[in-house]
DNA sequence: ATGAAAGCGCTAACAT
DNA sequence: ATGTTAGCGCTTTCAT
C-alpha cells in the first residue's frame, strides 16, 4: 500500500542515499548545494509515488508534533464550538493539526488531559483553565511549552492570555437596566472561583453600589444534569417575584433561566426583564429578543492563535507576556426596554 | 525534566533488562512468566519517577496511534457539537484519543483531512461524507482500516453507518401538517446529491403525491457566508406568498429560516407555519416554539462509537457490516397549530 | 555536493 | 524467567 513507501525506499530507487532525500525534502537542498538537477528528480519521484513522511518517526526524531492542544470547558457549547472552529481554520492554515478535549472546569480531569496531551508532545497549548490548574500550567511554563489561557486566567500565573473585559461589561448592562427604570435587579450565575465569573459579579455589585441599589444573587451550582440547574433557576425565581430583571451570567445559564421563566408564565420584559452574558443567535429569535452581551468572538480567536504561532516560531524563549483585553458589545434588544411605562400601568 | 525518562533509564536503575521492563509495562508479565516480585518493583518504581512511555515511539513501532479521527461539516453546528461530545467521552473512556475536522462539505477539503489523518495513523474513521469522498473511503476500507460513516452514508460504498431514517421522518411531518389544514407546503433544503438530503426531499415528495397536493420546493445554494442564503429565503418567501407552511430540512436553514420570517413580519402560525429538522434548543424558546424532527443524538453516538470499538478490538478483519438506522422524534409545537379556525377567520 | 552512520524510545522475536 | 538485539522511519552530524 501506499503508505509503506519510505525515504530509504526512494533513496534506493533514484540510487542515492537517503540523507540527501531528506535533506531536500526538508528544503535544505540550498545550503546543502545539491545539485537543481537532483532536487528536481527527487521532487519529482516523491509526486509521483505520492511519498508521505511517516509523522511519528519525523516526530520521534524532531521532538515537535506539529500539533496545537486545545481546552475548553465544553466544546458543545456554541460559544467554545465557535472559537474552536475559528482556531482550527487558522491553524491548519499554518500546518498544525488540533486536537482538542472538554475539561467540564473538572481540575482532576484537566490535569489528566494535559497528562496526555504532554504524552503526545503537543507544541503549543490553548485552555479555558479550571480552578486549581495553576501547577500543571505552571510545569508547562517551566518546560518552555508556549501557553496561552482565553476565557479566565490564573492570576498567580505570568501568562499569556486573551479575555474581555467581565467586570466593565455587566457594570454596563446593569447600568443599562438601572437606566430602564428596573429597581430589583438579580443575578444568576455559578458557584465558582473563576476569576470571569467573580469579575462579572463584581461588574454587578459595583454597579448596584453606584445606585445604592441592593443586589440579589443567585450562584447555581454546576453539574452536568441539566435538570438540576434548571431546577435551581425555578426555585430562585419562584421565591424572589420582587425581581422585575435579571442577568444571567453565562449563555448556559441564559438558555436555563428563559425555559425557567417561560415555565413560570413569567412574560419578558413586563414581569422580568432579562439579559444574559454570550450573544446567541438564540437570543435573537426568542420573543422577545434578549438583550446580551457580545463576546467578540473572532477577535477572541484570532488573537489567542496568533499569539501561540508567534511562540511558536519565536527565535527562542522571548519571554514576552502578551495579555489581551478585549471589550464587549452591548446588544440591546426588547427584552430589557423602558420599564417606566409598564410600571406606570402596574403599579 | 520529567518527560525525559526511558525505558532504557528504569532498567539501568533497576538494574534489568529494558525487555522486560517492556513486557511488564504491556501485561506480558504473566505469559512470559516474569516474578511477581520483579513485576511489583518495576510498577513502583515507574509510578515514583511518574514515567511515562513515549507515545512516537510507541506508535512508530507498532503502527497505532490510538488515535480515533472524527470528520464533520462543521464542528460549530450544534448538531454535530454535540455528537462529537459524545462520541468523545466514550472514546477517553477506552484509552482512545479524538481528533476532528470540519469538512465544509468540500471534497477537496476532505480528501486533504484523509491524507492528513492517514499520515497521523488515524486508528478509526468517523466520517459525515461529502459527496464525491468515496474513492478516498474505499481506499481506507481496502487498507482494513475501520470507517463508520454516519448522518449520511455513500450508496455505492459498503460500510458501517449509522443513519436515520429521513424519508419517513419528512413524510411524517408532512403528513402532520396536511392533517392540520395546511394546503400549501414548501420545502427548503440545500441544493444538494447528498442522500440524507435527498431523502428527507422525497420525504416530503411522496407525502405530498399521497394526498394529491402539489409540492413547492426551494434549493438554497451552501455557502459559508450566511447572509447569501439568508437573502435566498427571504426572495423565496417573499415571492410565494402563497405558501401557508414551510418546512426546513436543516437547523441551519431552520434558524436562517425562522430569521427571514421574522424579518418579513410574518406570524407563525397563522401567516406561516414552520417544522424544521434537527431540533435545538432555541425551537423550544421561541414564541410559538417550532416542531422540529429530534434526532436521537445520543444513540447515534453511542451506535457511532460501539460499533468503531468493536471493529477496533475484532480479533482480525471480520467483515460484518453494521448498518443502523435509527428513527426520529417528530416534537409537535405550537408552531403547526391546527389551521382549521384560522382559515375560517381568514378566507 | 553526497553518503555513512548514529540514534530518537520502544516492542518483540529470538536467544539463553 | 530474563537479556540481547534488530529494527520502526526519520534527521542530522560528521566524513569524504
Amino acid at each position: 500500500m501506499g503508505k509503506k513507501i519510505s525515504i530509504v525506499d526512494i533513496a534506493k530507487a533514484l540510487n542515492i542515499s537517503k540523507s540527501s532525500v531528506s535533506f531536500i525534502l526538508n528544503g535544505h537542498a540550498k545550503e546543502k548545494r545539491i545539485s537543481d538537477e537532483l532536487v528536481e528528480r527527487v521532487t519529482k519521484y516523491v509526486n509521483e509515488v505520492g511519498y508521505k513522511p511517516n509523522s511519528f518517526a519525523q516526530s520521534l526524531r524532531t521532538g515537535k508534533s506539529n500539533t496545537i492542544g486545545l481546552m475548553v470547558e465544553d466544546i458543545s457549547n456554541p460559544f467554545f464550538a465557535k472559537i474552536a472552529r475559528l482556531i482550527e481554520d487558522r491553524a491548519y492554515e499554518n500546518g498544525y493539526k488540533m486536537i482538542y478535549s472538554s475539561t467540564d472546569n473538572n481540575t482532576v480531569k484537566t490535569q489528566e488531559l494535559i497528562s496526555m496531551f504532554r504524552d503526545r508532545h503537543v507544541d503549543g497549548y490553548i485552555i479555558a483553565p479550571p480552578e486549581g490548574i495553576e501547577d500543571e500550567i505552571n510545569a508547562l511554563l517551566n518546560d518552555d511549552l508556549p501557553v496561552v489561557l482565553f476565557d479566565r486566567y490564573l492570576s498567580t500565573i505570568e501568562t499569556d492570555h486573551v479575555v474581555i473585559d467581565n467586570k466593565s461589561s455587566v457594570y454596563n448592562v446593569t447600568t443599562h437596566l438601572i437606566e430602564q427604570g428596573y429597581k430589583n435587579i438579580g443575578f444568576i450565575s455559578f458557584t465558582s472561583v473563576q476569576i470571569q465569573l467573580k469579575e462579572r459579579l463584581q461588574g454587578y455589585k459595583d454597579a448596584l453600589k453606584d445606585h445604592n441599589m441592593k443586589s440579589c444573587i443567585k450562584e447555581v451550582m454546576y453539574s452536568r444534569n441539566e435538570s438540576l440547574m434548571y431546577e435551581s433557576i425555578v426555585t430562585f425565581l419562584k421565591k424572589r417575584t420582587d425581581l422585575d430583571s435579571v442577568i444571567f451570567s453565562t449563555n448556559h445559564l441564559g438558555v436555563l433561566g428563559l425555559k425557567a421563566i417561560r415555565t413560570l408564565g413569567l412574560k419578558i420584559p413586563n414581569d422580568i426583564a432579562v439579559a444574559s452574558f454570550d450573544d446567541y443567535e438564540l437570543f435573537e429569535l426568542t420573543t422577545p429578543p434578549i438583550t446580551a452581551i457580545a463576546q467578540p468572538i473572532e477577535a477572541i480567536a484570532d488573537n489567542i492563535i496568533t499569539i501561540l504561532l508567534n511562540k511558536l516560531n519565536a527565535p527562542t524563549k522571548l519571554k514576552s507576556r502578551q495579555n489581551v483585553i478585549l471589550s464587549t458589545d452591548l446588544k440591546i434588544r426588547e427584552s430589557t426596554s423602558n420599564r417606566s411605562k409598564k410600571s406606570i400601568k402596574k403599579s
